[in-house]
DNA sequence: ATCAGCATGTAAAATGTTACATGATTCA
DNA sequence: TGAATCATGTAACATTTTACATGCTGAT
């Protein structure tokens, strides 16, 4: 009940209009890949949930037992409650950062590449944004992806920290 | 079965010598907080299963029932192997960014409000980060430190970046 | 007609959090 | 002797992942 942040994702997709959980999860998959991850059964379950307690409804029902939700008052009153008033939670759990903690327990060769991959990821990661970047500049701007701008601000510019970070790690591992 | 990172967190940190469930709690909010996280409960479940596993064995018992745990043979192949063989999982769950990627449904006074207060406790990061680098510049290089400070390293890096773009997202979001 | 994609659902297991419960030891 | 800290353990609940299971629809 602590974080809740996966209903306040489908919320949030809900705002532009009516969507069923396979829509759902092709959203999650592209546009919120990077930023919060579900599975298609956790959806499911999740909407079934969230219908129960009124933070959305069945407006439509379509071909092939097809459900579209759609956000209710409520719902919308919810998510603006958890953007502004709840504290975003910090992140306490990096599996790479992990492994470099521990890395002087490994070969230097082994240490070495294992973080020019990581570089290597990280750079073909920036690459792919800046890609994404140019098409979105093309786009007329509004407030909608406005935000987006932002957010794919933080991941080319995240990505290139990255990057940088491990180039430098390297060097400072090798000597 | 799948990350299994928190055995390798624990396995980790008992390279440097036999330690207790509490001590390594301690030593999961200090030295591990923002790499790895861990709850009192799940710790001495795991150090129990692992135990069952071969992974670690009870090295001596002390005090208040206490059992010093130990990295078996077994336990260190299999911390070598999880660090070099098998990829990192990239972070797929970030609730400030979830939140900015609907930030243009809320008002403008609380974007901005929101994006100054993850600048500020970004900062906040990087000025404490800053400290303790300094005195860990003091202490004498090894190995071990070494891994230390780049991850400290990361840190610094991590949250100036986190700063900076906090500080020009509130422009955009304002304009 | 068949295949890709649409569409939902459930079960089991793994992982993580919160709360409860207990008691020993050390130091002021 | 009382409080802080050391020290472990369990139960209940929440969350997430993986796998299984089923069937429809549209396009070639």
């Amino acid at each position: 009940m602590t974080g809740m942040s996966l209903r306040h994702a489908v919320l949030g997709l809900l705002t532009t209009g009516p969507a069923s959980g396979y829509d759902l999860l092709k959203r999650f998959e592209v546009s919120l890949a990077y930023v919060w991850s579900a599975t298609q059964s956790q959806l499911y379950g999740e909407l079934a949930k969230m219908a129960d307690e009124g933070l959305v409804e069945v407006a439509a029902e379509g071909p092939r037992g097809r459900k579209e939700y759609a956000i209710t008052a409520d719902g919308r009153a919810a998510l603006l409650h958890w953007m502004t008033e709840v504290e975003p939670e910090p992140l306490r759990r990096n599996g790479m950062l992990l492994r470099v903690f521990f890395l002087h327990l490994v070969d230097p060769d082994k240490a070495v590449a294992f973080l020019r991959r990581q570089a290597d990821l990280a750079a073909q990661q920036h690459d792919e944004l800046s890609k994404v970047a140019e098409l979105v500049e093309q786009e007329e701007p509004d407030q909608e992806n406005k935000s987006g701008r932002v957010v794919l601000e933080w991941g080319l510019r995240a990505s290139a920290t990255y990057r940088d970070w491990a180039r430098w790690a390297e060097t400072q591992i090798s000597s």
